[in-house]
DNA sequence: ATCGTTGTTAACCGATGAGTTAATTCTGCT
DNA sequence: AGCAGAATTAACTCATCGGTTAACAACGAT
């Protein structure tokens, strides 16, 4: 007895599906090879779709490149479009905030893979996008508000501007992944081992936070904590 | 009457300076264009050399752009070789190096190519290169003497991993640069104007000396360590 | 059934670019 | 002078790759 005859007939054509078959391949080739080694042939094979569908559905190869990283950019926008700290205290916001980004790039070397290419080409790419506008992160009010409670609660110092600050925790979160080959590389340690990503984590969230305290309350250190570096790759 | 006819007789052929032509024209080519974009025929017309001689000298185009890359790494690490903040106190130590990593960063485009392109490439290259452990930086150890200087005088406090603190240091200052046209594209600025680079340099000092301050370290020691969940992630 | 539209296919084309061949010229040495 | 080896040149090969042509198959509407 055939499969199924009724419910799905074997659709022999199916747009939506040829289309996101290629994307998806295009994803994965460009992120791992680059726009210009990365080759149409090998991207429609990989997708067992006929070339000439990629020049059907987006007109070129860097038609087929903008929409992979329009692609990546939306999917990052959409996450952080939910992120919602304003239940927590100031604190603990901060961290959550530097959790996901660290978490994402984790999740997510392809969007760190775009990110650094689009850069390599001076945003060339990213600049012609319709949607430019629809990337503009959400973070950066998410960031202020927090900031601002937490001037108010007196956890905060009062002097932070959100988008240097915002630019900050960015920086401090993806150049770990970002760079993590030629860091990696060069100390000749693994930097993404689960150890040293919780270790990257709890750095990052020590140095934020702990330029974030209001200086003015002088504690002496009951006790010193242990000092912890990375730790030494066995290969 | 000819030009020079004792001294420098019109050298037809100068093995040195074919050499050195050609590698200066490799470090424009591959930090514009990227390892696969750049053309060796482009590269030989670029610098009047016959294409040959490329293959003469280093043998194909991955050894002419290693070759282009160990030479940006040594330059870097022959600067860093001769800082010395040692005479400085503590906080204008960490301080000068800051600026010093941001003038050579906003200085040297090309160095920050060549790294975000090897990053992308997983430093496949740097890896293979013989010159590898000539690239550790010694700012490690600069920072760990400053650190610990910091730490007797009463500036600093006393739990910060000297290579955690040393990654930091590099994402706050090379981040800003290195993903310079995505952050611009997206906020709409040019980022490397001299205020803006300022502006930058002021926040990621403040950042870095504000974390140092010896009196943030035990200010609501109950609220550290909280483990906050947020979404799950979505790829 | 049939007809226009949409989706799909195979085959082809021209350009580019990495790498090679082999001849040739320069230079320093004896 | 003349010779050996280093440096340089022009011309060529050949695979790859972006993009196209043109024919063809499925599908929905009439």
């Amino acid at each position: 007895m055939k499969a199924r005859r009724t419910k799905t007939p074997a659709p022999k054509r199916n747009a939506d599906k040829t289309r996101s078959k290629i994307l998806e391949a295009a994803l994965t080739a460009f992120s791992e090879q680059g726009l210009v080694a990365a080759s149409t042939d090998d991207i429609a094979e990989r997708c067992g779709v006929n070339k000439r569908m990629i020049y059907y559905y987006f007109g070129n190869k860097e038609g087929l490149y903008l929409a992979s990283l329009e692609s990546v950019f939306e999917n990052l926008v959409s996450l952080e479009k939910k992120i919602d700290v304003d239940h927590l205290d100031p604190p603990a916001a901060i961290e959550a905030m530097i959790n996901t980004k660290i978490d994402y790039y984790l999740a997510n070397p392809q969007f760190v893979s775009f990110l650094t290419m689009e850069n390599f080409y001076k945003a060339r790419h990213l600049r012609k996008s319709k949607k430019l506008d629809l990337f503009k992160t959400p973070l950066t009010e998410v960031i202020a508000r927090v900031l601002k409670r937490g001037e108010r609660t007196g956890d905060f110092r009062s002097d932070v501007a959100p988008v240097d600050f915002y630019v900050s925790i960015c920086a401090l979160c993806i150049m770990y992944f970002s760079n993590q080959y030629t860091l990696g590389a060069i100390f000749g340690r693994e930097l993404t081992t689960p150890a040293n990503v919780e270790r990257r984590r709890r750095s990052v969230i020590d140095l934020v936070l702990g330029y974030l305290q209001i200086s003015s309350i002088t504690v002496r250190p009951s006790k010193r904590r242990k000092v912890v570096d990375l730790e030494p790759l066995v290969s």
